[in-house]
DNA sequence: ACAAAGTTTACTATTTTGGTCAACAATGGA
DNA sequence: TCCATTGTTGACCAAAATAGTAAACTTTGT
């Protein structure tokens, strides 16, 4: 039951686009040196967010990445299904057809509560939310002005 | 995001155990024929929960498996946690020194708070939920009765 | 034309998963 | 006492997934 690096170095680098977006498209380079991630590899784990849409690229010179909706509409759950897969901890919850005790499995059913507490807990949260939240962290002395 | 062989066949042996629990011990190889496992791989598979004292074996002729607790005093939650290690979807959680950002990484509290939706659907079974569920799946013409 | 981006494909090393096998230890019964 | 039976342990192994690296390629601004 663990997150790949692909789900989390792609979190990162979509929380770090979000911080980071201005007029100019964000360099897949900046953001895989702010975050420490090797470019190669970043390359490869945003690929499937361009694909979908979440990210817009422009090549060439001057090229780079942004946004292709406000961080306040890009939920968790979306950006992790697209980096891992599926969250779903067993296949027999997706096809039911894989496993031949599906239907009277109660083992299945269980599995299947975990999978909808995790979809709902990555619901809950989108990028605006951490994008905020880090804002916080970063900034406490404010507190005192 | 998935469950390992272990943690579901662990979990299936556990319920097979729990329900043909009876005077005398349960072998081994009848809950691997039920269940269609592996009896060697189920060996590997049940040992963690006999040295967490979830299982009772007895050797030689006659010998064979026994829950040390009532199935309602199981829960899920330890259950895999024997099974799977820990179900942290990353390491920071458990130890936050493997991550040098840990402390002012946002995306850790998020997959923190997955970890504690997974462990409170967990927390919230028993064997004996378990054992009841199948019971009904399996006695569905009693309605009528 | 050229340099600066992202894209794609191919390859690789390491780790994890999912087992198998065989030797061993303990126990009950003939 | 000996033997069949049952669980225990450690060694080993193949396949798949993970985590990357490298290089050729495409696009685009200047």
């Amino acid at each position: 039951m663990k997150l790949s690096t692909r789900a989390r170095y792609g979190t990162r680098a979509l929380l770090d686009l979000a911080r980071h977006e201005g007029e100019k498209p964000v360099q897949l380079k900046e953001i895989a040196g702010r975050q420490n991630i090797s470019l190669h590899y970043l390359e490869h784990i945003i690929a499937p967010l361009v694909r979908a849409g979440i990210i817009r690229s422009t090549r060439g010179a001057r090229g780079g990445l942004q946004l292709t909706r406000q961080p306040k509409d890009v939920r968790l759950s979306e950006v992790i299904q697209l980096l891992e897969g599926t969250i779903s901890p067993v296949d027999c919850i997706g096809n039911p057809e894989s496993c031949e005790r599906a239907d009277t499995c109660v083992t299945r059913d269980i599995w299947c509560e975990m999978k909808k507490a995790i979809d709902a807990t990555l619901d809950s949260v989108t990028l605006q939310d951490l994008v905020e939240k880090q804002e916080r962290k970063e900034a406490p002395l404010k507190q005192n002005a």
